[in-house]
DNA sequence: CGTTATGTACACCGCTCTGTGTGCTTACGG
DNA sequence: CCGTAAGCACACAGAGCGGTGTACATAACG
């Protein structure tokens, strides 16, 4: 006991529920889907009464949406801000993703809730556009002729490779990180002197845990 | 006695209550997913009763595997057996997708599911396979350098395409025939003599219903 | 101290889901 | 025309789900 505090409104909480439940539901939603977990396995696993859980979402639809709304920032920041990288480096940095990543929890939730009007779908179509909008502006850093189409191009290269992983179940992300490279190589007008077509070896996103795909 | 056959494709029914099923499940499935069709619902849309339903399949789990199973054929055939079209254009066909298209059903059922071995998911797999080998051997008959490469790209061009109109609710097949424009004037080495960069209009695949985005 | 927000324990409700048991009706083929 | 298999109607079992009610414990802070 005698726990941290401060929530993350920083009131004053009386020993963090809301914050094992959130996190017990990063991983259980991505580990099983959110259809599959319910909310007594849920609350099992955060230690938490499910009475309490009650207390702080109304409902598994508001925690669904929260669960979804915690992605975003470090996802975003953890690739696009690494500062040892070229912009272009950092455009291919976004495919160097661990093989064993379940699924892009964004589209496991369009997909099991189904519902496009669900809080939660919201917030995956508003990430998703963010994640456009940050890789084309990357784009333009690096000079691509036209960054706003380059950056959805490889959205979607990164959203098929996240589904073509999950459905053949094998690692989908290094076809997509070479048509990646194709594609900013032919965006990029008078580009590098580019090395030849497979070298995306190179760019080795080291240890970035990198969740978003 | 007297009676013989009784085939999975069984004739003969006293009045075809499997196909009826199989046929509300193409639709329901679709839909509105797996999960959220339930087997009194589906046995209401075909007309049929549960007794009749769970004669004819063990359970849920192998109707949908059936359901799946069902797909296959036309959809491979609508596209890559088309004669009117050169290879180069059928390959580009394949993502000539009418924007309502619900959702490639291999995909949602993986995701819904969420279990690898089930039945269903291998059917998945399989077909997901057979769509990347017949691409490639179009891509191949079109001269492609690469052609198991560039089959395995467009497949995930088709995958990305299909995963992201679902989460941003946008058709976004759009942008994957363009990235695959580029992707197969790369790889034909002395490639046709190719319109203005978006000419992917060109292709217009006609009436072709195809969906197996 | 005592008040109050917070968390707990556990039973319980109503609903939906997959799946059955039973007995009755209909169609078809010999 | 009759036998048999296919199909039907309907009720119900058993489980899991989301969600609640109640009564009690504890931590924080004045």
């Amino acid at each position: 006991m005698t726990e941290l505090e401060k929530g993350p409104q920083g009131r004053r909480r009386g020993r963090g529920a809301r914050e094992r439940i959130l996190s017990a539901s990063q991983q259980l939603f991505r580990e099983q889907g959110i259809n599959r977990t319910g909310m007594d396995q849920l609350c099992a696993a955060a230690q938490v009464s499910k009475r309490t859980a009650y207390q702080h979402f109304t409902g598994k639809d508001e925690l669904v949406a929260e669960y979804l709304r915690r992605f975003d920032p470090s996802v975003l920041s953890g690739v696009f801000d690494r500062t040892d990288l070229t912009p272009r480096e950092r455009l291919l940095a976004a495919f160097d993703v661990p093989p064993t990543t379940p699924l892009c929890p964004y589209i496991g939730a369009a997909v099991e809730l189904h519902d496009p009007q669900h809080a939660a779908s919201q917030y995956a179509r508003a990430y998703k556009e963010a994640v456009a909008a940050r890789l084309a502006d990357t784009a333009r850093e690096a000079g691509a002729a036209n960054p706003e189409q380059l950056g959805e191009q490889l959205a979607l290269l990164i959203d098929g490779a996240a589904a073509r992983t999950r459905v053949l179940n094998a690692d989908a992300f290094p076809t997509a990180a070479a048509i990646a490279a194709v594609l900013i190589d032919n965006a990029i007008p008078a580009s590098s002197p580019r090395q030849p077509s497979d070298d995306r070896g190179t760019t080795r996103s080291a240890p970035v845990p990198m969740e978003g795909q």
